[in-house]
DNA sequence: CCTTTAAGTCTACAGGTGTATACTTATGAG
DNA sequence: CTCATAAGTATACACCTGTAGACTTAAAGG
């Protein structure tokens, strides 16, 4: 991968380099998945460098999971507030969770550290902070936090299908599909109750 | 936990100890994060006695994850075929999804362990036997496959939000807002695109 | 040039992993 | 009771983990 560099000694350029490293390393095998030693070596540097720049391969989890978080791709405040926003952030989603090597890698990381107690607070907390802030903020009506959870849930969904699990019937299927049947869902939950659901039935 | 029983010597029923041990831990911790000693010692025996009945960690998975998607409890037929599917899908999920200790552990087993590349294939191939069978086969209308698939991942998502990532937003919402707004959401995906959507728009 | 200092590496350790081989012990049949 | 056989255990091995301390090397200032 990036293993030819060679880049002469500049602390900047190869810390940088150990947190892109471990940011894939962590979206591709999780937080006790990761080795500091492959992290370290596919970062062209050796496993005690990390630690003497990060201190611990938790806090370097913690920056990882900060930086991965601090800017989000589908629940950003032009997608969320623009006028077809369910079909918006649908088709932005079926888009990048197409393969694997995505910018949402934020999630992957979250995911695949979910079994680690301290890594899952750690995601938890940039969660809440970012993701969390932006989308109840950007709802209205009633319940706005729930749905705001919801429309997460519903974003984590498709990815772990898509990404994780790989269920090949979401893998391969047909994007404008997908993005068909989604669009009205996230569309609901950025709504609210406001529209009667399911008129027929009544 | 099981410490105490001392049962006495009997094949099967410490084949069904070790068996429940390691679902406890594959639910906990997933495929890597739970350890072979551990879940020996949580059964009462050794770690040696689970290779002797099991051939190896791998196998034990395999068999643990068969024996936990065996039965759906959310995308049950009769659920399914209700004639409020949606909702009752969405209060089972949300109440089986209230504290951790869940029978709906088979998707924490697949979640946790999804890091792990052949525990996360041994699972794909148990949820397309069974659930997604079963949706797939009980949805009518058209993209039957994508919408049972995107069920799973509405499922899945609201697992792992509440359970994994513990967002408190869920975690302590009110039950009767969740399912209120999930119940819609799920009843869409059964009945496809029968129903226009979203009429006030139009 | 030399020296200082930061950048980076080597070696090692204590603990954990899955599992293979050899061993002990309890139980049930005769 | 006896003893064969299944149930269960102990020891060990090779490998991997995160990280602490001592070490080396390259770049930059004078």
């Amino acid at each position: 991968m990036k293993k030819p560099a060679k880049r002469p000694r500049n602390a900047a350029a190869t810390r940088a380099a150990i947190l892109a490293s471990a940011r894939r390393a962590f979206a591709r095998a999780g937080y006790d998945g990761a080795g500091v030693r492959e992290i370290a070596r596919k970062a062209g540097v050796t496993a005690m460098l990390v630690n003497r720049y990060f201190g611990s391969k938790e806090r370097l989890f913690a920056e990882v999971a900060a930086d991965t978080m601090a800017k989000p791709i589908i629940l950003t405040p032009e997608i969320l507030g623009s006028r077809h926003a369910g079909e918006a952030m649908a088709a932005v989603l079926i888009r990048l969770t197409k393969n694997e090597n995505t910018p949402l890698d934020g999630f992957q990381i979250m995911l695949r550290s979910a079994s680690s107690r301290r890594a899952a607070g750690i995601g938890r907390k940039e969660i809440e902070k970012h993701h969390l802030k932006t989308m109840a903020a950007a709802l209205r009506g009633k319940h706005a936090a729930e749905r705001a959870a919801l429309t997460l849930a519903l974003v984590a969904g498709v990815q772990v299908i898509r990404q994780m699990i790989g269920l090949s019937a979401l893998a391969k299927a047909d994007p404008k599909v997908l993005t068909g049947i989604l669009a009205p869902l996230f569309q609901q939950l950025i709504d609210g109750d406001s529209h009667p659901i399911n008129p027929a039935r009544a």
